[in-house]
RNA sequence: GCGGGUGUAGCUCAGUUGGCAGAGCACAACGUUGCCAACGUUGUUGUCGAGGGUUCGAAUCCCUUCACCCGCUCCA
């Protein structure tokens, strides 16, 4: 399936636009339009559904180690900024950024290093990477590339001090680039701020700076113990939170895939540090299945997981699951969730200052600044947890998954499109588009439509329509042809017709029209509701 | 961020050398028909992505800019 026909579709039935179209459009914001809210609010729904309001907490559930409870959190977009610092987002995310012209390559400021170095009678500054694995050799290596000496006049180089950041210089007209070959292709130290900034209230200055959430987890975190206190719930138990998340993306494309302004579906899920990994195993396999079951096919989903030097060394274990999205080269997935097992990591950095992320040390420390103190204190709240029977007390384990609901609703879009032959009046083949979503996330659930517009038929098509409208979005339709009719609801995904026709004014049964198979059988009018709701909940 | 491509009706696209803005589909109404994009008649739809320039005259040539696609780069 090529991408460009899906997202003609998508504009032309109404899921999705670009963002301000008529003023041109803005990079990297989409709009839901009446089918795609449709949609996308189904999948939420499903999702809360089967995470949360319907969770079991009495029975164990299969994989689970052990029963446990769910809630649910709705948090604010807008938080304390010190909740991005602890978090580490701040540092992650807000870098300055230097340039080489010549390579196109980037490099975070602060990571670059370099050493003054005179040959042949020109003092340059020649710099490493955040890429390099030995600083030292590379600058070497890059000096005597830039003076075109070979390794044995290596004593040509006059070294002048010893190695300093490329912070501390000024000028970069003399800096050679970490892989240039020429001087001073550095562009000056830019501001790259990944999260969105916001100034609260009208006057606001620099001090008054805030960020639109990156994340929706954090509020889940520093909520950890408002949840606790009034809800008696019980670790292993989670929280889930959907939600708007914002990132100043480097290149935003592949349509809503990787967008500015998005939506997120997570799940803090706090446990014993002594069980931790059996949750993460559990939810990890879990949340490959609920993808399963939203009807995506398990030959173009994989789980991966990510190789111990892929994530952070406190965290046990994270996998990505992902599916194979057409935009992408044969053999390669996009992420729709990520389960990570987050050890400590965020209830410690809220309580006591952001934990130093190279800390090797068990339990990690905070990470200091130059004078000794914390670089960004924590709230100073006792943040762990008691357990009433055994009196033992701890800071929870947390393992989080982490989906995109955005993401998911591409790939099911995706997933969803298929072109195939059906007949026309006179038993042509022609192309068919179908929308095959499970009825389960389908904007529309059923169409209703008279065979002709009389006869009574309408009116007996009304009171059907009305009496499946008290459940669920169907859609009536009159005018026009029967037939293009049909094929406008299989561009909408709608699972099942329901026709009214002549014979129905003699026994009161109506057909019901299958979207995929286009099989159709008779039902009497007076059972279309409990016929349709056992269709859609298969 | 870099390189290449594209941008004309709701969708897909044509538009010659700079000379009246087009087609198919879709959409709406009416009629006929009566189960898979039907037929007939009638009708609606355009800042030619935006801004500027050249020209008597620009969808067309030039400059700037925005968006989308592809390839690099980046990707928490």
């Amino acid at each position: 399936m090529e991408m460009d026909k899906l997202v003609s579709l998508c504009k032309r039935r109404g899921f999705l636009f670009q963002s301000s179209e008529i003023y041109g459009g803005v990079n990297g914001f989409w709009d839901y339009g009446p089918l795609g809210v449709e949609l996308k609010r189904n999948i939420k729904d499903a999702w809360w559904r089967d995470m949360v309001t319907g969770h079991d907490d009495l029975t164990k559930a299969e994989g689970a180690p052990e029963p446990y409870e769910m809630t649910g959190l709705d948090c604010t977009i807008i938080m304390h900024p010190q909740v991005w610092k602890c978090s580490g987002h701040y540092d992650l995310f807000h870098d300055y950024m230097v340039d080489c012209r010549q390579t196109n390559k980037r490099y975070r400021h602060d990571q670059v290093s370099g050493r003054w170095v005179e040959a042949k009678d020109k003092r340059i500054f020649a710099t490493a990477g955040s890429d390099s694995d030995s600083p030292e050799e590379d600058i070497t290596r890059q000096a005597l590339k830039f003076f075109g000496l070979r390794n044995k006049h290596i004593e040509q180089l006059q070294w002048d001090g010893g190695i300093t950041p490329l912070t501390d210089i000024k000028d970069f007209s003399q800096v050679l680039g970490p892989h240039a070959k020429e001087l001073g292709t550095l562009t000056e130290p830019r501001e790259f701020n990944l999260m969105f900034k916001t100034t609260l209230g009208a006057l606001g200055g620099e001090e008054d700076a805030a960020f639109l959430r990156p994340e929706t987890a954090q509020g889940i975190f520093v909520n950890f113990k408002n949840v606790l206190d009034s809800t008696r719930v019980k670790i292993p138990f989670g929280i889930a939170q959907v939600g708007k998340s914002f990132r100043n993306e480097i290149t935003p494309r592949n349509f809503t895939f990787r967008s500015r302004e998005f939506e997120q579906m997570e799940i803090e899920f706090f446990c014993h540090p002594d069980s931790s990994q059996k949750w993460y195993k559990y939810w990890r396999d879990r949340r490959f299945q609920w993808y399963l079951d939203m009807g995506i096919p398990e030959g173009k989903l994989i789980l991966r997981e990510h190789k111990p030097e892929e994530r952070a060394h406190y965290s046990i274990g994270t996998a990505d699951i992902e599916y194979a999205f057409p935009f992408l080269a044969e053999g390669e997935y996009g992420e729709l969730e990520g389960i990570s097992h987050r050890g400590d990591f965020d209830l410690r950095s809220h309580m006591l200052g952001k934990l130093d992320p190279n800390s090797e040390a068990t339990p990690m420390e905070v990470e200091l600044n130059e004078h000794g103190k914390p670089k960004y204190r924590g709230s100073g709240k006792d943040l762990t947890y008691r357990d009433e029977i055994t009196n033992e007390k701890y800071t929870p384990h947390v393992i989080e998954p982490s989906a995109g609901a955005d993401r998911a609703t591409l790939a099911l879009l995706c997933e969803a499109y298929t072109e195939d032959e059906a007949p026309d009046d006179k038993g042509k083949m022609k192309t068919r588009i179908v929308m095959k979503f499970h009825p389960r996330i389908a904007p529309i659930k059923a169409a209703v439509f008279p065979l002709v517009k009389r006869d009574g038929m309408p009116e007996m098509a009304k009171d059907i329509y009305r009496a499946l409208k008290k459940q669920w979005n169907v859609f009536y339709d009159e005018k026009g042809a029967v037939g293009r009719r049909y094929r406008r609801q299989d561009e909408a995904g709608t699972p099942f017709c329901i026709t009214v026709d002549g014979q129905s004014l003699e026994d009161q049964t109506v057909t019901i029209r299958h979207r995929d198979t286009l099989e159709q059988w008779r039902v009497k009018a007076d059972d279309i509701v409990g016929e349709i709701s056992k269709l859609i909940n298969v």
